[in-house]
DNA sequence: TCTTGACCTCAACTTTACTCGAGGTTCTAG
DNA sequence: CTAGAACCTCGAGTAAAGTTGAGGTCAAGA
């Protein structure tokens, strides 16, 4: 078996800086053993973890999101593909949602921003959640939808 | 034909704080006439504007990009829906990526984060631009791609 | 006229996700 | 055993996109 790695190891073999390694310890997200010399070190398993949290990262999670799902996975055994597989169905819905909200946007960007129906209430862009006409004083951006 | 509206009804009528045209204005997003007393006054087309700035900001584009597609309206006249449109076939290729990445991402979630082949060096999420092998020392995650 | 609400500027603070540097320790190879 | 690389902590700095507050002015109704 291979031996556990050093920071410098990890941030070589994961490609995020060493400095990042310690600010993602100091938010919760790894953790280490730390030696006599009181340097830290890491089992291998830490290396799944961290591609973890870039994929979750990449789909435009925030860092505290990922490190409450990684926080359910279990304690003292390592967490195996069922684990993993949990935190991915969450993360998953995540993204579904985020794709519809850009493709919505998307097919009505051409139509909508072009024709000149923003400057008129019924404009789909201006009302993205179609709460129009509910209440208030005249048309309204809303919320990011 | 209605008058030139204030900070106040620009802000109630288009759904973003006062604090925040401010901030636009000195940005460079948006521009105003000042009366004697020096208080802002807006022409109704900067309802369209500001509901332009808050679509290409859902879309996930930075101000500073959108600060500097709107520089390329025409100045003097008020922008028609052609000028409108170029911005937005701009936009639109922006948001086709943003969506091609994203659910390539999504497809690969479920199969890869939960399967286990994280740990090994052909799995696409670790390797998003499939750059693998080309250098270096073992395997890395790459940039968000 | 007086008071209240809206407006003004400018500086400082907030959050997220890091990076950088100073000053000091530990580890490893020659 | 010593040089230099790698490591440590802690505080400060960065960028984006605003928000908040202090201190002061303007405008409209009773």
């Amino acid at each position: 078996m291979q031996r556990e790695l050093s920071v410098g190891e990890v941030a070589e073999r994961s490609g995020v800086a060493v400095s990042t390694l310690h600010f993602y310890e100091a938010r919760g997200l790894i953790r280490s053993r730390r030696t006599a010399g009181n340097q830290r070190r890491y089992p291998r398993e830490i290396l799944r973890r961290i591609a973890v949290i870039r994929v979750a990262q990449r789909a435009g999670i925030p860092l505290a999101t990922i490190a409450a799902a990684l926080a359910t996975l279990p304690e003292g055994r390592t967490p195996d593909a069922s684990d993993w597989q949990a935190l991915s169905q969450a993360w998953r819905a995540d993204l579904d949602a985020r794709i519809t909200r850009l493709t919505r946007l998307r097919d009505q960007l051409d139509g909508c921003i072009g024709c000149g129906c923003l400057s008129m209430q019924a404009c789909p862009l201006r009302n993205p959640r179609d709460e129009l006409g509910a209440e208030g004083p005249g048309p309204r951006l809303l919320d990011p939808g």
